[in-house]
DNA sequence: TCGGGAACTTATCGGCGATAAGGTGGGCGT
DNA sequence: ACGCCCACCTTATCGCCGATAAGTTCCCGA
């Protein structure tokens, strides 16, 4: 029985959860399929094209093709394929690594395609709304990398991240010390990803107030949401262009 | 003379950005400096070490440690924060990998706390107040290593990101092509920058209207800011609980 | 029956991070 | 002035890595 692409990867992403990332060899994959290490050029070009195809199959895993997203309730699925993606990332040892540096393939296309379209119906251009899913995606890769070399040096060596008397003089970081330690990621995650939820919801509301007035400008301190908070004087005055062409 | 361990990382910098990531290794690197490859390992207890002291400086180059927050305008430093490890994080080539599985020095909790220190002013708890500087700083990290590993296989081979015909069916796609390629990284960012700090206003708010009537509910629907935007019925349906310890 | 190609082997290449062990030279105590 | 010590570097080598070249096996179809 000849060896399948499918089941080297199934084997690859296996061992990658019992070694880490650094284990991943040739050698000790084809080892693990009773094979000579050059067998695997038979099937793969490169590593690289192994590990991309163990991306692939990580996410897909996790995000089902067949999703509709539905132009209602966007916070909804933009909030649950972030979780999703998180989740996929984690269910592996080393899985942002693996994941980071593999281009977009083509094939999902069609799905960010509806994602964009669900999205425009709820008042988004084109352009804004693929912004807005590269932005939360980013941000997804961005935590499950530091969320997982946290873990890895964790269980590395016995190392306390911070320990008591690092915090001495700063009350703040002492208050704060469990999210410093990261000891709730799932709390913490989804802290961000609720804030970037506001943000676009903000955001939305900018672009449609911004369009009904034809060229108009924002709508004068889009509403109270920071009413209190917000500190007197600093208005928006980022130097942002809300009319970014 | 004998090498410094500054001269090293300084060379090691210099040839990173000549190289790559893959082209720096120790014995490319002490052929730069006139030196047998064992030597750097009097100086470096392993190649980890040397690239976690390239991160450090990397950082220290944009991030002066004298800046000072103020509780005012903290949108202002919290994005000119961002865009500055941004810069630095794009100075070098592949910076974002070097600086990936780095543990944050001791040395910047100062820094850190004067940060929480504004935040806290601005009407945020220490915990959310982390939180919130955790969150902008892994969007910056997952963006500059997409960023990265997209301009380098745009350099390594001709390979067209998404050809036209990719786009075939696809018109929302289409639109935001621009996008979809990455031709102005910089504008990109911004959009997700702005993204986080507008969610961040909206949580500030949230966080001092929720403390002020003592444990009461989420202000309802937290004022107009997406009172367009908002589809009907979605209301925050999150399962979000805004009450999280 | 036999040719050919899919699927694998053995042998080997150049390069990697890291360690062991030995050399060397300048400064410092005496 | 001597000698020694140690900071700093060398040479030699280890085990592993990804990858390629060339040869072997074996099944399948004409």
């Amino acid at each position: 029985m000849a060896l399948q692409r499918d089941e080297v990867v199934r084997t690859a992403l296996r061992l990658l959860n019992e070694e880490g990332i650094e284990g991943l060899t040739t050698r000790r994959l084809a080892r693990e399929l009773g094979v000579q290490s050059p067998a695997l050029y038979w099937h793969f070009k490169s590593k690289r094209e192994l590990l991309d195809l163990m991306a692939e199959a990580m996410l897909a895993e996790a995000l089902p093709p067949d999703r509709e997203p539905g132009p209602d309730r966007w916070p909804e699925w933009i909030a649950a394929d972030a979780r999703a993606k998180r989740h996929a990332l984690l269910a592996y040892r080393d899985g942002a690594r693996v994941h980071a540096g593999t281009l977009p393939a083509e094939d999902e296309l069609p799905a960010v395609e509806a994602q964009l379209s669900a999205l425009c119906t709820a008042g988004l251009r084109p352009r804004t709304a693929l912004r807005l899913l590269l932005t939360v995606d980013r941000y997804v890769m961005g935590w499950v990398t530091e969320e997982q070399a946290w873990q890895q040096d964790a269980e590395s060596q016995e190392r306390p991240p911070f320990p008591d008397d690092a915090l001495r003089g700063l009350p703040l970081l002492r208050e704060a010390a469990d999210v410093l330690r990261m000891t709730d990621h799932d709390a913490d995650f989804e802290y961000g990803l609720r804030v970037l939820v506001e943000g676009f919801r903000a955001e939305i509301a900018r672009e449609t107030g911004e369009r009904a007035p034809e060229g108009e400008r924002a709508p004068e301190g889009e509403a109270g949401a920071a009413r209190e908070a917000r500190p007197a004087g600093a208005e928006d005055g980022l130097g942002w262009r809300h009319d970014r062409p």
